[in-house]
DNA sequence: GTCTATAGAGTGATAGAC
DNA sequence: GTCTATCACTCTATAGAC
């Protein structure tokens, strides 16, 4: 499993392979087949892996999500993120191809987007975000960070550089600078120190 | 070339044959390969006649940058988008197997984010955005603007939905809102109304 | 369970007649 | 220029021996 994910990400899902799946992992494409009923169910296994971890890093930040839970955990996401680039770089061509995974990955999506949400709100809770003003501008502001935490990684293969994960970061709290009451700022400056 | 076009927005680039389209436009492979030197040359040739479009759509909003001339835009490209979606569908999985295309677009993209961010800039000078407050600031939105705008459709494809272009238009100013000057707000009204 | 060998279905691209 | 026919190749998945 480790070993096609391995190739999934260096060569993209549709380029590799049942042979080289084999090769890398030093058993025979016949036997390979006996244990994953086609290539779908490789794929499904590695998307399981994938989701998995998503959810327990959601979950931790979910708990309390202070600003200092909230970017301790960015970080660790764009990490994830380069360890399942596969997914987030072909997600387009996968969600087409396997619809079930496509369905799996939208109820995902909408947790995320969600959670995303309840964050702000609860930080408009604690005084550190302004109360919304116009409305449902937090709703927009929620699906703007989503998108880029989700397409922070195709941006950058499509534009063929190399960005640390902190400058994602830092253009997601850019996003959310605007909206810092006084309290919210002194909160978000010693967040940021440790 | 609009027939194949057509195909691969429906399919998706890699799901369409040769053989699919001699069809579409009713010749034989053999004279599609002659016309083609490859199915490389065909994409090249769908993606120049894209770029063409793109930049004469660009253009029109450079000369004056003003929030009325960029609105009126906004919505025309992202029919744009739609009408090329096989390329922004597949954007990962073209620009890694043709790497000649990969390195025009990031050409291309590389003018598109200067024009985002000459037009802040020409806001901030005609009064209608603050000058910027922190190092910066106005170089990450216009980075998350192009991004919107880039994967808008990715985006809608990956959670199923259908949106209106209003919706990514709304969205994309609601992250331009804080910057605004009372001035700002006032253009943006009026620009908006029409 | 694991292997080798191969079936079966495609694909892109070319050869050669007209 | 346009066609038909086909080459050469690749891939997934299976059959059958061990």
């Amino acid at each position: 499993m480790l070993g096609s994910i391995k190739l999934f990400n260096e060569n993209g899902f549709v380029n590799v392979t049942l042979r080289d799946i084999a090769k890398e992992v030093s058993i025979s494409t016949g036997n390979l087949s006996y244990h994953y009923k086609n290539k779908g169910a490789i794929l499904q296994a590695a998307y399981q892996r994938m989701a998995q971890e998503l959810n327990g890093m959601l979950g931790a930040v979910q708990i309390i999500p202070n600003f200092k839970n909230i970017n301790e955990q960015v970080l660790p996401f764009f990490e994830f993120q380069v360890r399942y680039s596969f997914f987030y770089v072909d997600i387009l061509e996968l969600t087409r191809a396997y619809p079930d995974l496509a369905k799996t990955y939208q109820a995902q999506t909408q947790r995320f987007l969600e959670s995303i949400k309840a964050m702000i709100d609860y930080n408009v809770g604690t005084g550190n975000l302004f109360p919304e003003r116009i409305p449902q501008a937090y709703d927009k502001l929620a699906h703007t960070i989503w998108m880029m935490m989700v397409f922070w990684l195709p941006q950058q293969k499509v534009r063929g550089i190399v960005q640390d994960g902190r400058q994602a970061r830092d253009t997601i709290w850019n996003l959310i600078g605007p909206y810092l009451t006084e309290k919210g700022r002194n909160v978000y400056r010693t967040a940021i120190k440790a």
